[in-house]
DNA sequence: TATGAATGAGGCTTCATTCAT
DNA sequence: AATGAATGAAGCCTCATTCAT
């Protein structure tokens, strides 16, 4: 009936919307993440996740039966689509310097995005809550990167794009960057020391360093 | 008449023990540090708290006003003493090898102790509620050891004990492997593949490969 | 194995009464003044004024914020019906009796009434909670109160119902038995001295002596 | 040993002064005195007391079993020293001015101590901790105050030096106004409206107006 | 007699959850 | 599907009281 647009969380009493369940439920999971990475899982209360969403406390339980149950439908959604796809990426590249600025774009994709470091915050604040879940997931993961990375590596070697640096072997050490300079984004203090440009600007170089087929002679570029 | 009813509950007082200040308070300090950093800040019971520290709540309060001041106690002790020391390093080094040993070394020295993974749990679960003492370390700490580290390696790079690689601009890009293998033991699930003996020597690898004076022939070693 | 082990105790939720905020709160000031000037408000306990208001603790903290705010909220709403109305007084009396004897019911009209007394009690007892707004209400309601009454004296002067006594100069004199006689309703072994007719007739022989225009022969009556 | 004054709640840890009981206690008392009449039985702390009364939280028990008691204590030494000697009054009294002067002055006497002040702050908000014994108090402290005045007035009709006054028979008339100052230095905001050189002024006017053997023509004076 | 560390019961407040409407 | 009044368990904090020294 009302025409309400209600998208901020609006105190009037009565009517708030009507929604069906497909467009409620992401509006409280939405919330949930930011009440949940704001203030942590035991700080954040029903009342502003069902405000936040538009609903009144009441109406939450009505999608999740316990505030555990949102969290857990929160980390499973996002946790399952957390990894950047690196397998298509050596094909098209030029030469290394193409190849080391498309790896910095894909593995840097999501280093900015408020949903990506809300994530990470509550996996690390608040990931002990859901153990296996956290632990199935790390595993799988990192696996899967590293493996993509590996194959995607050994592949420009192959190709000639790359030389077999350390990190062919031993890729986390390309990542490690890119999940610190995210982590330091949640530490008051650190945040303005990581500026996503100036982070892949060194990554970049670190790569173009690691992987320059014949390295010596830094001669710059 | 009524023959001793002895409902009376054992009123004998749980004895503890009696410590002064000076024992009492550290006993607290190191509680805390584990009950806020295995369970979070909310999350930590003060009896509980109070009972590793041998105390009763009660006797907690005797130390610590509240919950909180035990938390920026905590922090202030702990934060006052992170970073390493890495200025004397490069003088005793007698080659490259010798040097990304002794560095990885130092990087590493506190990676695998428990009192520091506590404290880095703390940092980044609950550091928010003392954004300004966070904020304050992060900028210093961060800077201090930026200096030192390109202070160090430039001076290496004079000694002919390195070339002037990325990292003697960048430093973090060697720094940031550490902070995530620490982060990492923080993560149900990633903790196994960070075995310290692992990482170290990864990092050894990418060390030895970005500062050896003439790279290429990755001779191995 | 364990054939039902049977110490859950009962968890039906003892059902209170639904009422609207409109209902409650007067409720729930009624049952604090009660409790407050029963107890003392240190002593009072919440409990006890949201069971005597028909509600749980928790529901208590729906309609108030806290202990002080009720008390607060109680003697605000009280304060601001406190005083006698006098002005109207004079126009219908018939004689210098007639004027006492209505004097007297005036100023007594709430002397006897318990929730007066109870408010009474807390002024006396915790009014120092609230220090401004005791002072702002104290002075304007005695203010206001002498105003009255000397320019209803002054009035009855010039009528020729009463003679210039000091009363008209001073009319907290004869205001002063009448919160003597409440105030030692609080008083355990004084109430029984005070009952509000002996009062009241009391004050009556003291208006009639120190009104009457030619006083002397006690004729009594 | 320590010649320390030591008078001042001195939060020097250890020595504080050592004193025989017949010493302590009344200082224990005065605390007491101070710190219930301040903040109310329930609030007032124990540590407080003893502090102001240069003891350690520990050291007071050595001299009162409970709180409760040194409430009882105080009331009990207070409550003993109270009403105001009237019966030797009227001898000396030259004429009924110097009568009302006297009564006046006797009647005023500890209006406006301190500890007069405080014991009735004690006896309004606390007053109900010991019914039994403010019970007795009352009852008997009005009834001999009633007693002597009714006297004495009487004495003085006689004498010639008053008139039959309604005060002969309903003497707590002439007392109420007493009380209520008194009360009044207790509410903040009606404080500054009962300074006790107007108190006694009206009271003597009104006494004059009310004894003055033949009344009318009030001649001023 | 005096200290002060320690106890534990008691009370305030929060908030996840329930349920009649 | 939604509301919001109500519940009650849980946790923080205070402070009277105890007791080894």
């Amino acid at each position: 009936m009302t025409p309400e647009p209600a998208a901020v969380p609006d105190k009037t009493p009565h009517i708030r919307q009507r929604l069906s369940p497909g467009e409620r439920i992401p509006r409280i999971l939405e919330a949930a993440l930011f009440e949940f990475s704001a203030h942590g899982f035991q700080k954040a209360r029903v009342d502003d996740i069902a405000a936040r969403a538009g609903l009144s406390k009441g109406g939450f339980y009505a999608y999740f039966d316990s505030k555990d149950e949102v969290f857990e439908a929160l980390l499973r959604e996002h946790l399952s689509s957390m990894s950047p796809n690196l397998v298509t990426l050596a094909d098209d590249a030029k030469d290394t310097r193409d190849l080391a600025r498309r790896l910095v774009e894909r593995l840097c994709a999501r280093a900015n995005d408020q949903t990506a470091l809300a994530v990470l915050q509550l996996l690390l604040a608040d990931g002990r809550r859901l153990p296996v879940m956290v632990d199935a997931w790390a595993t799988r993961a990192m696996e899967q990167m590293e493996n993509d990375l590996v194959q995607l590596l050994q592949h420009c070697v192959e190709l000639g794009l790359c030389r077999p640096s350390v990190l062919c072997r031993r890729p986390w050490l390309i990542i490690a960057p890119v999940i610190n300079a995210m982590t330091a984004q949640l530490v008051p203090g650190a945040k303005k020391r990581f500026e996503i440009d100036v982070v892949k600007n060194d990554l970049f170089e670190l790569l173009l360093e690691l992987l320059q087929p014949c390295s010596p002679e830094p001669a710059g570029d």
